[in-house]
RNA sequence: GCGCCGUUAGCUCAAUUGGCAGAGCAGCUGGCUCUUAACCAGCGGGUUCGGGGUUCGAGUCCCUGACGGCGCACCA
């Protein structure tokens, strides 16, 4: 952010300067100022100098690579141990085990996939300076690429049998124990160790690649157009939540990151985008917990002539296809060895119905506050006195009914009260068209069939920031390119929003720290 | 923001009542041509998170700060 300008252009300058005096230094002596490192970092830099002193390279542009680990292991199934093949490979890996003995030396290699192999360097064909190299060089962690014939060894072990090997990275810092897990905090603050040594590591940013391929292939299908709209925003909407400020020199105005695309998302359906998507991060300045990341990914959607009925259906092919796309079956396996079946159709309830079922008595949209008061009074649930009978209502839901829905269900029809950016209900007086979807107790989405009359959605906006401006001196302005945008017409349309990271967890049963791959966390 | 618990070798963890800071893996030296977290023998490795205090003596007790985890509050 502030790489930008004069400022910007001084601190290159200053910088390559800074490398240039000091580059020869630490070429010629790379260990003289190690003494205070620890031992196994000192040995693994000397190691480097050994080799740049023999005129090896320890970190070569190009290594030997004819087949990956994975192609090797594909290419020679079910082969009988002591088998010589005849194939030659060159294969590379990161070396993760190793066991030497005096004229032969078993490495344990893995590639990126998680494909292991074996490599073998015998005196009789590597030579004697080869392999004291080995010996000598090696250690747990580095990269190294194997040339040799593909045998199995006397055990049955699949293996390459080197004529040749070289380093091709080396590792300067030791790897943690493999059959140890990490701390929770050294795999967050130090994703590339996590990675290399645990398996659910690389396996999680797969199956999140493969959800969000998911996403847009289910979209893609059905018409639906990907755009990006701005995350640095000069008003911030679209949801209510608190936002992280920067700032544009250039401008030399005040920028917000952006909360929710969802207003830039319902000008491209003005514009005539009618089926339009957006897979990208949202940034809230609010608590950081199990749940909730300061900056987490978003799928929000619009359809023009569609509502929230719609939407409901789209959504649930959304996770649907997903699961069917990771786990090849609606039924979702977690990390815990529980099963969900997230197949079929969706249980659809409204907010009254889940109340009143929670509760035992019947609730409506125009059950008076004070007997909303005396229900929450007998479940022991805290109320404010500002609280309208919506907002208890909404309240009496997530303390009691929210923690019940664990199969996929769709909770409908939310109070107007605590809904004051959506279209009323067509039929039912008091209620929205807004639902929640709700799985494993976690909200996962919402949608609505979208506010689309310019008059009342400026009425509404007006209202909100002058309830903002109660409380906070940086009251949100109204955005007035929007309401403009609205006034040349907006479709009728439904419109739906859904944690990306919020359905990783739901589908794997993840932590929200194990989904993203880089959560925020504190300098060290 | 508040409360509780934690931070010890590269990693994962021990350390009794306040009494010589340890283990496994990893590392180093030597041995071993079929190992699979190889094995055998030997060796090194510590600002016990930082700062202050109590004490003859502090990893351990007290104060304070940093970071982390959990719970509460806020929130999607």
């Amino acid at each position: 952010m502030r790489a930008n300008g004069v400022t910007g252009g001084m601190s290159r300058a200053l910088g390559s300067c800074t490398v240039n005096e000091q580059s020869p230094r630490a070429q010629s002596a790379p260990a003289d100022h190690d003494e205070d490192l620890p031992e196994q970092m000192r040995v693994r830099r000397e190691k480097r100098a050994r080799m740049l002193e023999a005129g090896q390279d320890p970190y070569p542009v190009e290594v030997p690579r004819t087949a990956t680990l994975r192609e090797v292991r594909d290419g020679h199934p079910d082969l009988p141990a002591d088998t010589s093949t005849g194939d030659e490979v060159a294969v590379t890996g990161r070396v993760i085990f190793a066991r030497n003995t005096g004229k032969l030396c078993f490495a344990t290699l893995r590639e990126g996939d998680g494909t292991e192999l074996q490599a073998m360097l015998s005196l009789a064909k590597v030579g004697q300076e080869s392999l004291d190299d080995w010996k000598r060089l090696v250690d747990i962690g580095d990269l190294v690429s194997v040339e040799g014939e593909v045998i199995t060894s006397k055990r049955g072990e699949l293996s390459v049998l080197a004529e040749r090997w070289r380093m091709a990275a080396k590792a300067l810092r030791p790897l943690p124990v493999a059959h140890k897990p990490l701390s929770e905090e050294a795999r967050v603050r130090q994703r590339y160790v996590d990675l290399i040594v645990r398996p659910q590591a690389r396996e999680n940013a797969r199956v999140r690649s493969a959800v969000v391929r998911s996403l847009r292939a289910t979209l893609d299908a059905r018409g639906f157009v990907e755009v990006e709209t701005p995350m640095l925003q000069l008003l911030h909407g679209g949801a209510t939540a608190r936002p992280f400020v920067t700032h544009s020199n250039a401008l030399d105005i005040d920028l917000y990151l952006r909360i929710a695309p969802e207003l830039y998302l319902k000008r491209c359906v003005v514009g005539g985008i009618e089926r339009v998507f957006e897979i990208n991060r949202n940034f809230r300045n609010e608590g950081v917990d199990s749940s909730h990341s300061p900056e987490f990914a978003m799928l929000e959607v619009y359809e023009a002539y569609g509502d929230y009925n719609t939407m409901a259906d789209l959504t649930r092919r959304l996770v649907q296809d997903a699961a069917k796309d990771v786990f090849g079956s609606t039924v979702v396996r977690h990390h815990d060895g529980s099963e969900h079946d997230l197949g079929g159709e969706w249980r659809q309830i409204t907010l009254y119905q889940a109340v009143s079922e929670a509760l035992g008595e019947e609730v409506t949209p125009a059950t008076p506050v004070e007997t909303l008061r005396q229900y929450a009074d007998k479940h022991d649930i805290a109320w404010d006195a500002k609280w309208g009978p919506g907002k208890l209502t909404e309240e009496l839901f997530e303390e009691l009914a929210v923690h019940t829905l664990v199969a996929p269900t769709f909770v409908r029809d939310y109070p107007i009260e605590t809904s004051p950016l959506t279209r009323a209900h067509r039929s039912t007086p008091g209620v929205a068209e807004k639902w929640d979807l709700y799985l494993q107790g976690v909200e996962l989405g919402t949608a609505y069939s979208e506010l689309v009359d310019p008059v009342v959605q400026r009425e509404r906006l007006m209202r909100q920031s002058l309830l903002a401006a109660k409380g906070d001196p940086e009251a949100m302005r109204l955005d007035e390119d929007f309401l403009r945008a609205i006034e040349y017409g907006m479709p009728p349309s439904g419109g739906m929003g859904m944690g990306v990271d919020r359905l990783l967890m739901a589908l794997t049963g993840l932590g929200i720290r194990e989904t993203i791959l880089f959560p925020l966390a504190r300098p060290e």
